[in-house]
DNA sequence: ACTTGATATATAACTTGTTATGTAAATGCA
DNA sequence: TGCATTTACATAACAAGTTATATATCAAGT
């Protein structure tokens, strides 16, 4: 059975994007979880701009990462949970939270930093590279490259060439 | 404060490609309602490989739609309270399904054809017209354009272009 | 100071994706 | 024929996004 969504082009763009990003994120996910990291890879954007920034509140944070202020929220109580941030009342301004790393998040992300994030960007830099043409042609080669390799494999051999 | 996620770059390109695909569908869904479908952006597929294909088994859909199993029968159940498909058995296979979109269904996508999918396939089509160069200025120059004008905004100019 | 309105975050309910697993039917081999 | 395996789909539980709305605090005007 031929991909319908592929075939429908720009009209089912959303639903195209939508399955490669959760195939990214999976990929990514697992990966982590292969070198010993259990943070999913989509709070990996709430650990680094609080590792960029410092004290963020809620607001700063759904500016920074583009989604809802609930999936912020979500997300906060997860890594919170997880006892990597602290969440604190900003006292100037007692509506707002000031949310930070904790000494173990940024543990962790100094840790992530080396053994993952490095290495997933140049896997997904290399999954990427030397592609042009249309945005559909892009994720073509895209979709096809991963079912040649996927993104865990590549971030894979990409660190044992470079430990090696 | 800027977007943390536009600025990882490669690293988060999953979050990048979520979020720009949660608002494509959040876009094209509101369109439809506009002018009168209460069908999410997400079934479409399912609606058109139905369309293109005829009968088709769950599995057939797993393969055109690119979504895991219980994704597409969950989306099976919806659109058939909706009464927009029909499921029977195929009695000669009978643990396989044969999914046919209903009179009414055929009738929504005929609709659909001519009210909302023409016009939100131009209006994708133009925002990604003219958009070259890696992924990542591609996406930029996506979100730049949604940022301007909604996509449902887009869709609704061109159909009035097209009938005034 | 009080009241009114705006802002920051929390919560609830829903959607839609996932993985893991259960069940019924078909297939294949002894 | 009968049993084991595989296949097709269903179901349960979870994840992460959304909108709508509730609550707490701040800000401003009278």
């Amino acid at each position: 059975m031929e991909d319908v969504v592929r075939q429908l082009g720009y009209l089912c763009l959303g639903s195209r994007l939508k399955r490669i990003a959760e195939r990214l994120q999976a990929d990514v996910t697992r990966f982590g979880e292969g070198v010993g990291f259990d943070v999913p890879a989509g709070q990996y954007p709430v650990l680094a701009a609080l590792d960029r920034h410092g004290a963020l509140s809620v607001g700063d944070l759904v500016q920074a990462l583009g989604v809802s202020q609930p999936g912020v929220t979500r997300s906060l109580t997860l890594l919170a949970e997880k006892g990597l941030i602290e969440i604190e009342r900003n006292e100037r301004d007692r509506r707002q939270k000031a949310v930070v790393l904790s000494s173990e998040g940024r543990n962790i992300v100094e840790r992530s930093k080396r053994d993952v994030w490095r290495h997933v960007e140049t896997a997904v830099t290399g999954l990427c590279a030397g592609l042009s043409g249309s945005l559909l042609d892009q994720l073509d080669a895209i979709e096809a490259g991963l079912d040649e390799m996927s993104l865990d494999r590549r971030a894979l051999e990409k660190r044992e060439c470079q430990c090696g």
